[in-house]
RNA sequence: CGGGGCAUGGCGCAGCCUGGUAGCGCGCUUCAAUGGGGUUGAAGAGGUCGUGGGUUCGAGUCCCGCUGCCCCGACCA
């Protein structure tokens, strides 16, 4: 194996590696205008999949999908001191339409809530309109000075959920059901292990009163916010004045909530699951699930191993899995190999002269590298062997990402191994700082709060920090 | 926004100090062999050297302006 055409290992250059796989692995490619992301098809592929996934769960919770314009005036942004205050610095303003200067200023929307607002308002008027649910799947921007493909862009694709409600608890309800319904998705689709947990005061939404999140741990032992659930109490209900009468012919405020995912999280599948020869896709997301290389040198093996393949992608297909043949004929099995390694394929299915004898097929997965993972399988019966082995490979990758966070986080009691902690991982500590108090540990170890989990232990302890009682424990770590 | 660097075929770079007809690797095209872990050989295609000005008989190379990008620091999903 040349050296040149070797990945960086993960140890030696973490960044590195990430870079150079997102490329090499056909995801992504930068745009013309600094911080813009060209989605390939490949990555697109992989979103589409993400967005199946979570489409077909918002719909059971009776959400429905609608589209909203990209164009906010000004004026919107600004109707929430806390909202406003929280973009302004990463507002892209459109002043000229048309060669015209434009009366007042529009912003491209950075996030929906602002126009959701104005127009639940008119939509709303009475507790029959309530709740209201619906889901936006756009694209945003924030002007953002250091970017990363996929982790932090000048323009990035997400969905944006946005909830009003008659009551605090249907709310509060809503907020926390979508949580979960991020959990299910990034445990059992992506197989990437999330904490669910509550943001602190800091870390908040601009103009939300909870916000609470999932928080994944990367390959490296950063951490990485995944998705986030917002209880906006009646902050934009006011604001926007979405008011509707109750049964008593009252005029109440409502009560409202959002909550967003992004392609942010094909970053999270890739730091999470990946290694020193590439990505690893979870079966359940990836493009493809297996790839077919046959393998001949005369043309009457040619003939043969390529029949013998197109029956075998024919079977799998109807199988229900996601196959692709790789027929390239310039290039040799060992290139091909490294290359679906690189990308991610799950399996692999390599036909060559002597299976067609021996009416074998040589299976490896991409999980366990090398020839340990490799092994001779019968012909007969292959679809149902394949999807058994995508089903351990789902559940290897979950287990193997849950004991690599497992391991490093670790439980500390004082400030001298709270940073030797977050240098490596997650630290999680009884807390009682003030916002003060938390800027300063930032300052001092880059290690910020990414939630107080939703199952705490039972009872109290001592803060790690202040040394006062603490009744809630924390995680710490440094974010992507 | 503060500090540093870079700009030359699709990509990565050399050439600049010391001015004289633009080069290397990868990739791409064609052909042949090869093919069970990153395969060879041969023949090709492809560049107004970021941009505007200046110096000079002559500028990729020297001088000045502009623009863009990358890296490092403060904000973010």
């Amino acid at each position: 194996m040349a050296d040149k055409d070797k990945l960086v290992s993960r140890s030696e250059d973490f960044n590195e590696w990430y870079n150079s796989v997102v490329l090499r692995a056909d995801m992504a490619d930068y745009g013309p205008v600094r911080g813009t992301m060209i989605v390939k098809p490949y990555g697109w592929t992989l979103w589409e999949n993400i967005q199946q996934a979570l489409d077909q769960r918002f719909k059971a919770t009776g959400v429905q999908n609608a589209g909203f314009p990209m164009f906010i005036p000004m004026s919107f942004l600004q109707k929430e001191a806390k909202h406003v205050e929280g973009f302004a610095p990463e507002l892209a303003v459109v002043t000229h339409g048309g060669g015209q200067e434009l009366g007042e200023p529009i912003v491209v929307r950075p996030t929906s809530e602002t126009i959701i607002g104005h127009t639940y308002a008119n939509w709303i008027q009475s507790y029959r309109d309530l709740p209201l649910l619906l889901n936006l799947w756009n694209s945003v921007v924030r002007w953002e000075l250091r970017t990363k493909l996929f982790l932090r862009t000048l323009e990035f694709y997400w969905q944006e959920g946005h909830t009003a409600h008659a009551t605090a608890v249907e709310a509060a309800e809503r907020t926390r059901m979508m949580l979960d319904v991020y959990a299910d998705f990034a445990i059992n689709e992506a197989a990437v292990p999330v904490i669910r947990g509550e943001k602190s005061e800091l870390e908040r939404f601009a103009g939300a009163n909870q916000t609470l999140t999932i928080e994944a741990m990367m390959g490296d032992g950063k951490a990485l916010q995944s998705g986030t659930s917002h209880n906006l109490g009646q902050n934009f209900a006011k604001a926007f004045d979405i008011q509707y009468l109750d049964p008593n012919n009252e005029l109440q405020y409502a009560w409202t909530t959002s909550w967003g995912l992004s392609t942010r999280f094909v970053g999270a599948i890739i730091m999470t699951h990946g290694d020193d020869n590439g990505l690893i896709l979870p079966p359940r997301l990836a493009p493809y699930q297996v790839v077919i290389v046959p393998i001949y040198r005369k043309d009457a093996e040619k003939t043969a191993v390529l029949t013998a393949a197109q029956r075998i992608q024919q079977e799998l297909t109807d199988a229900g899995i996601r196959v692709k043949m790789d027929d390239r004929d310039n290039l040799t099995p060992g290139y091909k190999f490294n290359d679906w390694e690189l990308r991610g394929v799950p399996a692999r299915i390599e036909i060559g002269p002597r299976d067609i004898e021996k009416n074998s097929v040589a299976l490896a997965r991409r999980d366990v590298p090398g020839r340990d993972g490799k092994q001779f399988v019968s012909q007969d019966g292959l679809a149902a062997t394949v999807q058994a082995l995508l089903v351990d490979i789902q559940a290897s990758l979950l287990t193997r990402a849950t004991q690599f966070r497992d391991e490093n986080t670790h439980d500390v009691t004082n400030y001298d191994e709270f940073k030797t902690a977050v240098q490596t991982g997650f630290a999680r500590v009884w807390w009682d700082g003030s916002n003060q108090e938390e800027l300063k540990v930032k300052e001092e170890t880059k290690a910020t709060i990414r939630c107080f989990p939703l199952e705490q232990p039972e009872g109290s302890g001592t803060c790690f920090y202040t040394g006062r009682p603490a009744n809630k424990i924390a995680i710490f770590g440094r974010a992507y």
